[in-house]
DNA sequence: AAACGCGTCTCATGATGCGGGACACAAGAT
DNA sequence: ATCTTGTGTCCCGCATCATGAGACGCGTTT
C-alpha cells in the first residue's frame, strides 16, 4: 500500500491485508479480477491470497457468481473489537444527541490517513457507518489531528491535501493554524470544506488514558448550525462526548433485552 | 490452524490470520509472547507478524504495556461487513422477541467449526455477542449443521464431539439422527446439552438465495420453555426469523436517528 | 468463428519470510 | 547485591515459500 517503513519480512501479509482493504471502497462483492486490479497484484497472487482468506473465513465466496465478500471471521472479530471497545453502549447516547440537535451524528476513529466513521446515523453519502473521510477536510479529521498521539501528528504524512470544495484547506500552513485553533477552542468546524451547504462541528472523546481516541460530530446545514448557535452545539456535543467517555470507561453491564 | 487442504503458497498469511484469531478466545489485550505461545510460532515470527498487522491498523499496540489489541481496521471492516449483511437492522426485532418470550435471544452465523454469536443479549457466559459455541452441543449449531451449504455438511470434519454435560450428544450417529429430526421439525432443541438447567430453541434464517445463513435462538430455563410451550416458542422464533429475512433482504433505508 | 474476459491451476525460479540467537530491560528470587 | 526468569526488540544467513507467466476451459460479446 504505502511504500513506507516496514522494509521486508511481511510482503505476503501486507498484500493479503490490501486484499481485505479493497472492500473499504469497493462494493460489497468483488470478483477475483477486481481484487487483482485494485491491489495491483497479478491475478495468480490475488487469487491465491483470496483463497487463503476464504479458507480462514475472512472472505467468503459466492457459490454462483464466485465473487468475494467479507467473511464471517471478519464480522466476528469486528464485533468482538467493537464490544471490547465498549462501542455497543454508546449508540443510545448518540441517538439522543441527534434528536436534541436535529442533526446527523457520527462517531469516528482514526485509521492511518483517514477518519473512519464507526457509528453514524445518516444516508447522505458523506456520513454513515463504515465511511472513510479525509483528515484535512472534515471536522472529525481535524479533531483527530489536533490531538493525534505521538508518531501520528505529522501533517506531511497526509500527502497532498486534495481540495473537495473551494473552501477546503489545501495549504499545510493554513491547516496547521486551523488545528492550533481547534486545540485552543476545543472543537473543530467544517464549513462547506468537504461539501457545499454542510456544516459540521466535532469534539474529541477521551479514553481512560486521557488520550483522544474518537471524534464525535454533528452535521447539518448552516441554517441549523448558525454562527450564533455554534457555541450551543459545541456545548451539547461536548456534554455527549463526556457521557460517552463515562460509558466507555465503565465496566461491562448489560441487560437481557439490550441490543445495542 | 487446521492442518487441512491448502498445501503451500500462503503460510505467512495463514500465520498472520492465526495471530488475529488469538483474540477470539484470549482476552482483549495480548502480549507478544502470548501471541507466540497461542499461535505456536517462534517469537521472532509472531513479533514480525504483529508489527505488520499494526502497521496496517489490524492490530494496535498499547504505548505503555506494549501489548496488542484488535485495531481500527478490524473495527472498520467488521462494521462494514456487519452493515453489508444488513445486521444493524435486526437488533430491534431481536429485542422484541426477547421481551415477548422473556428469554435470551442470540443470532449466530457459522464460522468453520463453530457457531459465532453476532448479536446476543445476555451476560451469561454461554451467550452474548462475540462468543463461539460448538456446533454439536448447541441449538444454534444444530440448525447450522442441519442446513449446511454443500461442502460443510461433513460431520466428521467437526472432530471429536466433546461432552459438555452428560446429555451432550457425543455419538456421530446420534448427532446425524438428531440433525435429521431438526430438518423435519424445522427447529432445534438443546435441553441441557451444553449446560445444566438451560434449554434453547433455535430456528434457521434464510438469505436471498433461500440458504440458511443465520440461526436464531431463544434461551431460558426448562421452567419457562416447558415441553408444552415448545411449540409456542418455535412459532414465535420462526415469526421473528421471517421478519429478519425480510429485513435482511430489503434495501438500505435508514433514518437520521437510527443507531442500530 | 473469432475475440475477448473471466476463474482456475501448475510449476520453475529466486525473492522472501524464517527462526536461532543476541541484546537490553524489568521484576522477583536467592 | 547477584542471579534467574520473563519479557520486548532486532539482526542476518539459509532455504522455504510465495511469486507471476502462462495454459486451459468456459461463458459472453463482436
Amino acid at each position: 500500500m504505502e511504500k513506507n517503513g516496514s522494509p521486508v519480512g511481511t510482503q505476503a501479509v501486507q498484500r493479503a491485508m490490501s486484499v481485505l482493504a479493497c472492500f473499504r471502497d469497493g462494493g460489497p462483492m468483488l470478483s477475483a479480477s477486481d481484487l487483482a486490479r485494485r491491489t495491483e497484484l497479478s491475478t495468480s497472487t490475488a487469487h491465491r491470497l483470496a483463497r487463503a482468506l476464504v479458507s480462514m473465513g475472512f472472505l467468503e465466496q459466492d457459490a454462483r457468481t464466485s465473487r468475494y465478500r467479507l467473511g464471517p471471521s471478519m464480522t466476528e472479530l469486528g464485533q468482538l473489537s467493537f464490544h471490547q471497545r465498549g462501542l455497543h453502549r454508546v449508540a443510545p447516547e448518540l441517538g439522543q444527541l441527534a434528536r436534541a440537535t436535529s442533526a446527523t451524528v457520527d462517531l469516528a476513529i482514526r485509521n492511518g490517513r483517514y477518519a473512519v466513521i464507526l457509528i453514524g446515523g445518516s444516508v447522505d453519502p458523506e456520513s454513515g457507518t463504515g465511511l472513510r473521510r479525509p483528515l484535512h477536510s472534515t471536522a472529525l479529521g481535524k479533531v483527530l489531528l489536533a490531538w493525534a498521539p505521538p508518531g501520528e501528528e505529522d501533517l506531511a504524512a497526509l500527502g497532498p491535501l486534495r481540495a473537495q470544495t473551494e473552501r477546503t484547506i489545501v495549504d499545510p500552513c493554513d491547516l496547521r493554524a486551523e488545528i492550533e485553533r481547534v486545540r485552543k477552542t476545543g472543537y473543530a468546524l467544517n464549513d462547506g470544506e468537504s461539501s457545499h451547504g454542510i456544516r459540521t462541528l466535532a469534539v474529541p472523546v477521551l479514553d481512560r488514558a486521557e488520550q483522544v481516541r474518537y471524534a464525535l460530530a454533528v452535521r447539518s446545514t448552516p441554517e441549523v448550525i448558525t454562527d450564533a448557535r455554534i457555541g450551543w452545539f459545541a456545548m451539547h456535543a461536548r456534554a455527549c462526548a463526556r457521557a460517552l467517555e463515562v460509558l466507555l470507561l465503565s465496566p461491562e453491564e448489560r441487560r437481557v433485552t439490550d441490543f445495542g
